[in-house]
DNA sequence: GATAGAATAGACCGATCTGTCTTCTTATTC
DNA sequence: GAATAAGAAGACAGATCGGTCTATTCTATC
């Protein structure tokens, strides 16, 4: 019933699942930090895998919503997606970065049918889905195609901004997201006949 | 001394490794599937740490060996990048496709300092060499940072692949690829004031 | 055939893991 | 104030983990 239990559950666990992993971090480690019973964890969430998929749905939900509010001052929808790139960045040079979180959940749990990997599916959807917003709101052309090769991008220089930790790759995609928007706006206006 | 054990007992983790975590998978489960005393595996590599990093190791050769070769039969070293995301491409549509080994080390020793991350870390570098020495032979302008960006997209392909299962993000990064090409081969086009 | 080195088989250790259960305390609500 | 529910604290179970050790068997070389 009481959330501020289980939000608190799911804010240390997710501390520990980034820096440490979801296996090497043991129930117990995560009971100490919050302060909980075992109880609390089991009556809340069930099992220690049902944990983690809160988490992770939790984790993609504040990431999607600080991109998403980092690039909300920017009027042109070609801009924001650039904004992105540029939060993206920012968030790799960051003390606490420890690299992505679903691409850990689907490296510790490799069936795809299990359901902390299905949680990590979803959160690229929703990256997809806010690029392609941001895509068909600037008018670009192949706005499906191009949400999913900018989520691809973002999903690269998330790995590699991991292995070198610096935000150097954050910094080249942005630079191959300008390239592939210029682009996608150039085919759209030489294809654009509209009379007016 | 005789390498066939250590080799056979490399192959063997590999396979179990690549499909269920290194974490994941026991010592147990690695010898009795090599058919292999526990002790041999101790005497050979000291620890399961040891293991995985020579597991690493081998791998990363190996796919580099892979990469190179599928493009060897190619003359043009533009046209040699662009089929290495060819190769990726097959790759992520194999059965035994179970996404990379490089991103579930770093997603399970988190510690940059360990030697599973560190011998991640080599095969990042080593795909970077890889690429930089055929933007250098196919004379394209600024090689340094192009190859790094195709290391980028290439790790973002195999990210993605392993979370969707089909090959569409390598078959995007070649698309992706080919554009970032042909702007460093106008660019040095443009820029080229060689006399003659 | 004797000997030395390597591999096998498996008992064993301490630690850790997830998950269950019980007991006691606290807080809320009627 | 009594009753109910939730949380705290921790013992406990069953399993598995990485790693060590010993005793035995195999193999190759002299």
């Amino acid at each position: 019933m009481p959330p501020s239990k289980k939000n608190h559950l799911i804010s240390c666990a997710r501390r520990l699942f980034e820096s440490e992993g979801f296996n090497a971090t043991g129930i117990d480690r995560i009971l100490e930090e919050a302060g909980v019973a075992k109880m609390t964890l089991y009556n809340n969430f069930g099992s220690k895998d049902m944990l983690i998929v809160a988490v992770l749905n939790d984790t993609s939900l504040d990431i999607l919503n600080r991109l998403t509010q980092s690039v909300a001052h920017l009027n042109d929808p070609y801009e924001q997606i650039l904004g992105i790139f540029d939060a993206l960045a920012e968030w790799h040079d960051s003390e606490d970065f420890c690299g992505c979180m679903f691409q850990a959940a689907v490296a510790e749990f490799p069936d795809p049918e299990s359901e902390p990997s299905k949680a990590a599916q979803m959160h690229l959807i929703r990256l997809t889905e806010l690029f392609k917003g941001m895509c068909i709101r600037a008018e670009l052309d192949g706005a499906i195609t191009l949400s999913s090769m900018l989520a691809m991008i973002a999903s690269g220089a998330n790995c590699t901004a991991r292995q070198i930790r610096t935000n150097l790759p954050a910094k080249q995609a942005r630079q191959i997201a300008e390239i592939l928007l210029e682009r996608a706006c150039a085919r759209r206006l030489t294809t654009d006949n509209a009379p007016f």
